[in-house]
DNA sequence: GTTCACATGTAACAGGTTACATGATTGG
DNA sequence: CCAATCATGTAACCTGTTACATGTGAAC
C-alpha cells in the first residue's frame, strides 16, 4: 500500500493538510497500522491533485503559512474504494525493540530495562490517545481498528511487564547464554 | 534497521543460507517481528562479506546449486552488539487488512467476510508454527520473542472473531454510515 | 506432467527517508 | 531566549521490491 493510497483513504474521512494527515498516522486513530513520513505525504498529494483525485483548497492566513487542504474528489473515491477491493497482504511488523530484547545477553542488564521502561511508558502513551479517540467515534470501521489498536497495545503491555526477567536475568551475560553460532561452530 | 542488520541478527544464531534467513523471517522465531526479501538478503549477504563481517563457505551438492553458507565474523559480533545499544525505534506495523477494515462499508459483505476468514486462519497457521518453534527453544531472548507473537497473534485473532460484526454489518452500506468527509462537505 | 520446495542471483524500477530550507506563533 | 508546534516543500540519496533467469529433485 502506497503513500498516495493512504492519503486517500485518510481524505475519505474527512478534508487534511498534508501536515494532518501526518499526525493521523501518527497519534491519530491510524496510527497503530498506518505509517507515513512527511517527505513522501507532500508530493503524494501533489501528484493526486495533477491526477484529479483530490482538490486543493488553500486558506491563507495572516502571517502563518497558508494552509492547503486537500479534499477527495469523487474520481479518488472510486478509486481508493477499488484499491479496497484488492486482497490485501501480510500485516508488516518490523520492530528493532524484539531484536534487542532477541539478543539481551549481549548487552548490559540497564540498557535492557531502560529500553523496557521507555517501551512501556510509549504504550501507556498510545493506550491512552486510542481510548480517548474511541469516545469521540462513532463510525463502526474507526471503531473495530481502534478496538484492535487496543487490543494489541494491552496484550504487549500485558506480556512485557510481566515477562521482562526473562531478558533482564540474561542480559550481560552472553557467556552463559551463548547463541547457537558460537556453540556449534567453535 | 536495515537487511544487513537483520542477516547479522539472524546469522548471531547461527549459520546459515540466504535462503534460510528468508525463510526464518517467514515462519520461524524472527517471523513474526523481522521482515526482509530474497532480493535484498543476497546482496546483503554479499556486502557482508566484503566487509569482512561474515565468511562463507560453499558446499556443492551434486545437481543442486551450490549452497552457500555463510557465518558470522567477531567483527561482524562486535558490530552487531554495537548495533543493540542505540535506542531501538518505535514499530512500524502497516496492516492492508484494518484498512479495509475500516472502510468496511464500501465494499460488499462477501468481500469483508472473505478477507475476515482469511485472515483468521492466517494466524491460526501463525500461532501453529510459534507454538511448535517455542517447544524447541530454551533460548531466553528467543522465548521472549517467541511468546510476544503468540500473546499478540492470540489476542487479535480473539478480538477479530468476536467483533467481526461491528465490521460485516455495515458492509456494502456506505449511504447509512458516510464518512466523516460525505457528511461535512456536502 | 505439473507444481512445489530448494537455491542463487541480477537489474530496472519504484519508493520512501533524511536533511535541509523557511518562517510565524506560543509556551515555558 | 529557546524549544516546540504549526506548516509546506525539495532533492539527493538510500534501500528495497519485483520480476526475471536458471536448474534439480520430490511429491502428487
Amino acid at each position: 500500500m502506497n503513500v498516495k493510497t493512504l492519503c486517500l483513504g485518510i481524505l475519505m474521512f474527512g478534508e487534511a493538510t498534508g501536515y494532518d494527515i501526518r499526525k493521523m498516522t501518527q497519534e491519530g486513530q491510524f496510527g497503530h497500522f498506518i505509517d507515513a513520513s512527511i517527505g513522501a505525504i507532500y508530493p503524494a498529494l501533489t501528484a493526486l491533485e495533477n491526477d484529479g483525485l483530490v482538490s486543493c483548497r488553500e486558506e491563507t492566513q495572516s502571517g502563518k503559512p497558508g494552509r492547503k487542504i486537500y479534499t477527495i474528489s469523487e474520481a479518488g473515491r472510486r478509486t481508493f474504494t477499488a484499491s479496497l477491493m484488492e486482497e490485501p497482504r501480510g500485516d508488516v511488523i518490523k520492530s528493532e525493540f524484539l531484536l534487542v530484547m532477541c539478543c539481551s545477553e549481549l548487552v548490559s542488564r540497564e540498557h535492557i530495562s531502560n529500553v523496557m521502561d521507555n517501551r512501556l511508558a510509549d504504550y501507556d502513551k498510545k493506550i491512552g490517545f486510542l481510548q480517548e479517540v474511541r469516545e469521540h467515534c462513532t463510525h463502526p470501521g474507526s471503531q473495530f481498528c481502534i478496538g484492535a489498536g487496543l487490543t494489541m497495545y494491552k496484550a504487549l503491555r500485558n506480556y512485557y511487564s510481566e515477562n521482562r526477567a526473562l531478558v533482564e536475568d540474561v542480559a550481560g551475560r552472553a557467556q552463559d547464554f551463548r547463541l547457537a553460532s558460537e556453540s556449534e561452530t567453535q
